[in-house]
This record gives structure tokens, C-alpha cells and sequence, in this order.
DNA sequence: GTCTATACCGGGATAGAC
DNA sequence: GTCTATCCCGGTATAGAC
């Protein structure tokens, strides 16, 4: 609170990325760049080449925290999905459209092409962790093999991404279509895929 | 045939149109641009501008054509699939998916942002009958108003454009997944989606 | 650890020659 | 109708002062 002026201090990383957040939720990945974080917190461009070597790095931090709050945003919704295994799983559509809407950090900024070649341990582990999670809720369907559950998860992620998509390249303009009524639709789709 | 050099004449405008396609399908809208176009065609980057004002204008064209292309595309596929309404339907997710992987100019090139304020016609027409067609598929399953064929359309083109996504954006890379197992996949998921 | 200043690059777009 | 030349802008990244 006393850091009206000379905000530029405290924990420049932490904030870097939260404004990255920021960002990829207005205009996405697009409008996404180090030079527009820093010009939003009012340090100059140099300033995040302290922090992060280069863009690409700040991205994979960003990337492993979204992936941290998406598996989060999962359990949860599955959690409160309640008991039956496929209404758990369904909800994983829900709660991918929601979040991804929210907050612009889906599956194309989580595995970006661009972050393939960054060496981000921490990245890697949260990125991983998602998949645990997702393959968790998968199998405890009927579904008995890993090889089994990786298809479902496909169709749930896609149904749940493709939702989100034309929502966000504003395809639902015209009928206003709230976040909620979508992720609705999205869940029931996927609950339809799971039969 | 008869112009190995001097390849810049002819029909410019055409050529940058196509050429406008094979940068979509490599690289998305991420790396279309004039320059990225003319310097592929071997001419001058302001040569386009004799032929489109600007960026957007171009795209617009492209958008047009895509849209043309798409809903032939979706017809065929409608057409191959036999008589049953929910399955010609169905059909409109596999082929929605096979046209994005191979030119990269689904809907949100076709409805891309920046095309709202460009007020080019043909484009406008051409969107227009790929939604009417849409419609005369969805219309012809058991849903009786437009106000329910609607959200069908959406749920088909949400699960299309996901797989699509997911595709492009190489999170089946280490499964290798082919282009038709895929729409195969899409397909059968609109199928269980329509009931 | 942040600043100013700078170099470099690519894309958008225009002017004027041919 | 295409060329060369040019300008502007914004993003990436580095050097060196403080």
C-alpha cells in the first residue's frame, strides 16, 4: 500500500508475470510482449531483461503458472462436480472454458510452440502435473488403460478449447452469450462425449 | 508455363491471394503479413498495394475465398455421408477440421477481428451462405426453429475448431496422429453430440 | 536493479521514377 | 503496374551510467 509512486520496487519478477496475465486476457498471445509489460508497470523496457533472459522466458513462467492454476481451477471443479466419474470429468470442459476465457493462458500458451526449447524445470513439472491430473480424472471412468484415457482427454480438452476459441475471436458477439451459459454447454457437451 | 522469370505478371492480385493461403497453412496468422507475401512472389513489397489498400483488405479477400472454399468443402463432406440427417451433420466437424489443418484459415481467419470494420461484399456474401449452408444442415435434423439449430452449429464447429487447435498447435506431436484419424475422431464426437 | 540510450529488425504504408 | 527508396512504428535485446 505504500508504493503509490516509485512502484517499480518490491518483486519486479512477481509482477511481471502477473501483468503478463493481464495482458494474454485482453488481447492474447498476440498483444503479448515484454516491451508492453513493462511499459504497463512504468519501468522501462530493460528493466524485465533483469529478471528473465528473454521473452520467451518470461513466457515459460508464465506458462507454468498458468498450468499450476489451471490444474487447480480442474480439481476443483471437479470436486464440486461431486462423485460420479464422468460428471467429474465432464466438468473438466467447464472449468478449461472458463479459465481459458478468463485469463487468455490456454493450452496454446501453455505448450507453445516457442517454449519447446526452453529449459524451465518448474514449467515442466507443473505442465506435467496438469496431464497427472487430467489422466486421473480420465481413468477413473470406465476406462481401463492410459492408452484409452488419452483420447478422452483429447475430445474433452478439444470441446472445451474450441468453445473457448470462437468465444474469444468473438464468434457469440451477436447472441450474448454469457461465460456461464457457455461453460454450461461446454460441460454437457462433454458429458455426451463420455457417454 | 511460359513464365519461369519474370513471374510478376499476370494476375498479381490472384497470385497474392494464393499465396496468402500457403503462409496461413505454414505458419498461421502469426506469420502473414504483405512483406512475408510479396517477398514470396518475388516482388516489391508495395506492390500489393496497387492491388488491396491495405493489410486487412487483403486478408479480407483471403477470408472470402475460405469462406467459399470451406462451405464446399462442408457440402462434399455432407454429401459423402450419406442421407441421414444427423450424419451429414456430423460430417460438418471432420471436414471443418481437415480444411483448418490444411490452410490454416478456419473462423477465426473467416471472422478474424479485424475484417469487422473492412467492408468488402463478396466476403460478407460469402460468410453468408457458409452460415446459410450451416444452418440447412443443422435445420434438416430434428430441430425444428433456427433458434435451436443455432447452438448445434456451435457445439459442431467448437469441437472442429478445437481438434483443429490442439492439432496446429502440436499437442498431438508425440502421438503421431494422422489428419484423417483425427477428423475421424471429430466427426464421431459431433455424431454423439447430436444424440 | 533500474535507468537512458541505442542498435537492429521486420512489417505497414507512401512517394515518385519508369 | 511494378520498381526503388524511404519513413514510421513497435518489439527484442544490449551497453553503460547511476
Amino acid at each position: 500500500m505504500s508504493r503509490q509512486r516509485g512502484y517499480h520496487h518490491g518483486d519486479l519478477r512477481a509482477a511481471l508475470i502477473a501483468t503478463s496475465f493481464e495482458l494474454l486476457a485482453e488481447g492474447g498471445l498476440r498483444r503479448f510482449s515484454v516491451a508492453a509489460v513493462a511499459r504497463r508497470l512504468g519501468v522501462s523496457s530493460a528493466a524485465p531483461y533483469r529478471h528473465f533472459p528473454d521473452r520467451d522466458h518470461l513466457l515459460s513462467a508464465v506458462s507454468g503458472a498458468a498450468a499450476e492454476d489451471l490444474r487447480a481451477a480442474i480439481r476443483a471443479a471437479a470436486d464440486a462436480a461431486g462423485a460420479d466419474p464422468a460428471d467429474r470429468l465432464a466438468a473438466v470442459a467447464g472449468a478449461y472454458f472458463r479459465y481459458v476465457v478468463t485469463t487468455g493462458a490456454g493450452f496454446h500458451v501453455i505448450f507453445a510452440a516457442e517454449l519447446h526449447r526452453v529449459a524451465d524445470e518448474q514449467r515442466r513439472a507443473r505442465t506435467r502435473a496438469l496431464m497427472d491430473t487430467l489422466f486421473e480424472l480420465a481413468t477413473a471412468t470406465a476406462v481401463p488403460s492410459y492408452q484409452q484415457a488419452l483420447p478422452l482427454i483429447e475430445a474433452i480438452i478439444a470441446v472445451g478449447h474450441g468453445y473457448s476459441s470462437l468465444f474469444t475471436d468473438g464468434f457469440f458477439a451477436r447472441n450474448t452469450r454469457t461465460v456461464e451459459e457457455i461453460a454450461t454447454r461446454a460441460t454437457e457437451a462433454a458429458r455426451a462425449l463420455i457417454r
